[in-house]
DNA sequence: CCCATTCCTGACCGTATGGTCAAGGTGAGA
DNA sequence: TCTCACCTTGACCATACGGTCAGGAATGGG
C-alpha cells in the first residue's frame, strides 16, 4: 500500500487553528506590558490548541503560530509544554470554582441551583475551550492537577454539599443524595461545552442561537428544580 | 536549568498500564482463531491506552506491550495508527447505539427513560474507556466519525425525540425540548465514565462500591423521572 | 550616553515515534 | 511431503517534536 503520510485524526485542528494570528497591541509596550501580553497570547492560544489537540497532539509550533510568536519565544515565557499546560489548566480550574459564589450567597435551592446552572452554562458559552482542557485533563486521570483535585475540589465539594443537606432538613427539598445532584449539575452543564461539537452537528451543523442557550437552561432548570421537589412557585419566573 | 527529560503528564500512564499483558489463548490455534483472538488483543489494549492517553499521547509501542505483541505485528493488523483508532471507536459507536434497544420497547417515559438511564450506566460501569476514547473523538471534533455523526446519530436522534414527543403529545409527560432531556440523559450518565476519576477521587480515592452504583442509578432516574413530570407512582419501583 | 537587564529568534540537537521491510516461521490443503 | 498463503518480528528509516543556545535588539535606570 502506498501511503504519503499517514494523516493525523487531528488534521482538523491544522485547519480551524489556522486563520489570522492572535492580534498583538500595536502601542509601543513597556517591558512590562510586553510580558503581560505575551504571557496572555500564549496562553490564550495554547488552551484553544490544547482543546482541540489534546496534551499529547499539541505542538509548540502549533501554539506559536496562533498566538503569532516564534516557537522559541514561548520557551522564553514558559520553559516546558508541560508547564504551559499547567497554567492553562490552572487558570481554569479557578474560572469553575469562581462560579460557586452564587451557589453560596443563595437563600435556598430554587435560587442558589438555579443561578449556579446560569454560571455554568455561561462558562460552556463563554470558555468551551477551557472546559475541554478540564474534561481531558480528568478523564486522563489528572496527572497535573491531582493535588487540586483531592484539596480545593474536596473541600469545595464538601462544603456544597453540607449546604445542600442543610436545605433537605429544612424541608426545602426532597432528600436526594447531594453528591449525584452536583455531579448531575456539573455534568450537564459542561456537557454544551465538551460535547458542543456533538450538539452543533444535531443542530444542523449550526452553533446554538442565544434562544437555543436561553431555552437550554431553561429546559435544564426546570427539570432538576422539579425533579429535586422545589416548588413551582418558587422558579416561575424563568 | 537542568533538566534530564520533560515528564509528559501522561507519565502515570506508563504506570497504570503496566502489570502483565492482556493474557493469550494458550490452546494451539487456527489461522482463523489467531486472527480473531489478535485483533481482539489489540483492540481492547487500544481501547485502554487511547482512553488514558488520548491519540496524541498513545503510542504503538505501549499497546503493542499491553497487549502483549510485537509493534510490528500491529501493524501487520491495522496498517495505521489512525486504522486502529478508526475501529476502535467504530466499536464503541455501536455500543453506544445498542443501548437505545430498551428506549424503542418501552411502552412509556418511565419505563423507556429509566432503562435507558439503567442501561447507560451499565455501559460507564462496563466500559469506561469506550467512553472516554468516545468523549476524546467528540471533544475533538470528531475528525474520523463526523460522517456518522451526521448520518446515523442523527437519524436515531430524530427517532427518539419524535417518541419522546409522542410522550408528551399523550400527556404523559411535561412538555420539555426532548433535544434537552436528551442531552441531559447523555451528560448525566456518561459522567459517570468520563469524570470517573474525579467521582473517585471524591469518594476517598476508591471505585464506587455496587451499592453506590444503584444509588447513583436511582438518585438520577428518580431526579429525571419527577422532573418531566412522570407520576411517582409509575417509578416507585426502583 | 552607558550598560545592565530583559526580550527576541533562527539555527540547531537528541530522541521518540509511526511506519517499513525482508527474512524466517507455521498451519493447512493437496 | 510439498507448497503456498498467512503470520511474526528484529532491525531499520525518516521525520517531527520538545527543548537549547548564542548572539542580537530593545528598553530603561542612572
Amino acid at each position: 500500500m502506498v501511503k504519503v503520510r499517514a494523516p493525523h485524526p487531528d488534521h482538523t485542528v491544522k485547519k480551524i487553528l489556522k486563520g489570522p494570528p492572535l492580534s498583538k497591541d500595536p502601542r509601543p509596550l513597556s517591558k512590562k506590558e510586553i510580558r503581560q501580553e505575551n504571557e496572555k497570547l500564549i496562553l490564550v492560544a495554547a488552551e484553544k490548541v490544547f482543546a482541540e489537540a489534546g496534551f499529547g497532539g499539541a505542538t509548540m509550533q502549533l501554539i506559536a503560530d496562533l498566538a503569532g510568536l516564534p516557537k522559541a519565544n514561548l520557551h522564553y515565557y514558559f520553559p516546558t509544554k508541560e508547564a504551559l499546560y499547567r497554567q492553562v489548566v490552572q487558570n481554569i480550574f479557578q474560572i469553575w470554582l469562581q462560579a460557586a459564589d452564587v451557589f453560596d450567597a443563595a437563600s435556598g435551592p430554587a435560587e442558589g441551583i438555579g443561578a449556579y446552572i446560569d454560571a455554568k452554562m455561561e462558562i460552556s458559552r463563554r470558555h468551551p475551550a477551557g472546559s475541554k482542557v478540564w474534561a481531558s485533563e480528568v478523564m486522563h486521570r489528572a496527572p497535573v492537577i491531582q493535588d487540586y483535585l483531592e484539596t480545593t475540589l474536596v473541600d469545595w465539594t464538601t462544603g456544597r454539599m453540607k449546604l445542600i443537606q442543610h436545605w433537605i432538613d429544612t424541608g426545602r427539598m426532597d432528600p436526594v443524595d447531594p453528591r449525584h445532584l452536583l455531579y448531575m449539575l456539573w455534568a450537564t452543564t459542561q456537557h454544551y461545552a465538551d460535547f458542543g461539537h456533538q450538539i452543533e452537528t444535531l443542530n444542523g451543523a449550526k452553533p446554538l442561537s442565544d434562544e437555543q442557550w436561553k431555552g437550554a437552561k431553561t429546559c435544564i432548570k426546570r427539570i432538576i428544580l422539579k425533579g429535586i421537589g422545589v416548588s413551582e412557585a418558587d422558579f416561575a419566573d424563568l
